[in-house]
DNA sequence: CTGAAAGCGCTTACAG
DNA sequence: CTGAAAGCGCTTACAG
């Protein structure tokens, strides 16, 4: 493709094609204000030298970018990649493109790939399910538009979208009350995602409560396992586990079986996330279900607004404007985990 | 932060300073031209502004991106992640940022994502386990540094870091031999991964040659429990499953359970990728494990010679060179699901 | 409908 | 050790 040393310039076109670079610009990002064969050659000479915008030219001229930065808690979660791919849909459709950092535990390396984000000036950054503290976000929301998934908005200028938690607790709640459980045991990882966890865990409790059901806590680790075997020692019957995700849930899979209790009539499980996981034929679980596709598309629509790209007949700019919310109604998914056989 | 509309710029520090604007950009990149105290003013002044350089700006200006990108083919393998996290490491410690696009089956979103990595001008692209093929890798290699983890290189400029895939066999056959199993079943991804899954099947199927074994091989879609329990039902003794990575190896394990056939003695298990699945009490694999480490260094070391990024005293850029292979030794971890209990 | 010119934020020879 | 100047690739008023 490259004629010479390397890749093409709108300068290279210009000469190519014999017009005027700033004609070539503007024929390029496709003004009306370029003949419709002018354009039509100019595309033909882009084309045909292998011509590709340069992002990073384009953004310093324009003082603008169309990078949105997606920044992972980790990729351990279904989930996570399934919100990737939506946002990913919902950024392309408008002309954006996404670019995802994977966090981490470790905050230094967290921060880190939240400067390399603003560092390239990105026009927005959406965290999903993010464990830092709040100060931090509202100071990240100072600088570039942000908005959290799945987790409330701190104030300030960070926009929120996320799922009700409480009806998500009241859904769970009676649907394991429907089956005659008696008590509703929540387990939640000990150390990661503790805000997402102290939310789940109050809402259920507050569900229970309304639902006149007994209430208790267990932690676990990385592995649901052991906490899982714990619950159910001490409750001969009618237990309800809700386990704080999918990832978690599988754990216990198995050893609801080796305990050999009856599946839907003395015990029955449910979690959150309703990823591939929980779909699977050896764990069928029932599950709360999160409209990604949604969540993704309401983010992106916040942040564009935020950072004033929104479409073209935008009277204004929201940058200003305090912290807004979206909040999505989630449905539960039954299935074997919770029904028996 | 922002004194005035918004973020800092060097002249901003040069105008707070009392300098040029070119003394900024020298101490703040930390040129030896510049005297000790006179570069500490101007970052106490830079940092006082909130300074942040502008990556676009300035990797326009030194024609020089020190960006790289990760095109993953999914999120739900975490080896995907651990790969990410290590890559994230080595490009880190050598002053660059990783940016990952999350692939996808679809050609349209895949190409979508690659589109815009090629857009902001990345430095280089390192792809995992791609299934693009060799004739789209070897174009992208013509355009930027390419290098693939995982799969052997197409060729062209393309450099490729793996492990030794007919050794992963070995390890695994002779670990199965040990243990006097007759037939070894390798049950691979029908569609995913082709490339990839054709080459661990041939290796396999030597290495199970040269062990005297019987071989055979298995399909499997998302869920490997059915093609495990058919694998059972027609070998009534002594077989050795290999399931192609960790991931599905997990649905086999309730198979395996619930087939009440003995472990370790008439059937193991082994898989690959050694990710904290295998680690799970409730799964406890035998896998092979790749140095993700080591995978990602020598990945990103590639990378950076192809672009000129080395060391400094790196006399030359490797841009010209044809195709470079590593090749690295895998090693087999040993756990319940090939041993018993 | 088209071109000349200035500028986005930063870097880099080139003179002092 | 420091500054003036040109340029990276692109965009955008501003004149014609």
């Amino acid at each position: 493709m490259s004629t010479n040393g390397h890749a093409a310039t709108q300068s290279d076109i210009a000469r190519a094609a014999g017009v005027s670079r700033s004609l070539v610009s503007l024929a390029l990002s496709g003004s009306p204000k370029v003949a419709a064969d002018t354009r039509r050659r100019i595309q033909e000479v882009a084309a045909s030298l292998g011509y590709r915008v340069n992002v990073s030219a384009s953004s310093l001229a324009r003082k603008r970018s169309t990078i949105i930065g997606l920044v992972l808690p980790n990729l351990r979660n279904a989930f996570f990649e399934q919100i990737a791919a939506c946002l990913g849909r919902a950024t392309a459709r408008r002309g954006l493109t996404l670019f995802v950092t994977v966090g981490s535990d470790q905050p230094e390396v967290l921060h880190q790939a939240i400067e390399s984000l603003l560092g390239v000036r990105v026009a927005g950054i959406v965290f999903v399910s993010p464990w830092l503290p709040g100060e931090d976000l509202l100071a990240i929301g100072e600088e570039v538009p942000v908005c959290v998934i799945g987790r409330r908005s701190p104030g300030g200028r960070v926009d929120s979208v996320r799922v009700d938690e409480e009806a998500a607790a009241r859904l769970v709640v009676d649907h394991l009350a429907a089956l005659s459980m008696r008590t509703i045991c929540y387990i939640g990882p000990r150390m990661t995602d503790e805000a997402s966890r102290h939310n789940r865990e109050r809402s259920l409790a507050r569900a229970a409560e309304a639902a006149g059901l007994d209430f208790e806590v267990r932690d676990c680790g990385e592995d649901a396992g052991p906490a899982t075997r714990a619950a159910l020692n001490e409750h001969p019957e009618a237990l309800g586990l809700v386990i704080h995700n999918d990832v978690l849930a599988i754990d216990a899979v198995p050893v609801l079986r080796e305990s050999r209790r009856t599946l839907g009539d003395d015990v029955a499980l449910t979690s959150y996330d309703n990823t591939y996981l929980a779909l699977r034929e050896e764990f069928s679980l029932t599950s709360v279900d999160q409209p990604e596709d949604l969540l993704g598309e309401r983010a992106v629509d916040l942040l564009c607004r935020r950072a004033g790209l929104s479409p073209d007949d935008a009277q204004e700019t929201d940058s200003g404007t305090g912290a807004r919310s979206v909040v999505l109604a989630p449905e539960l998914v039954t299935r074997t985990s919770s029904l028996g056989r």
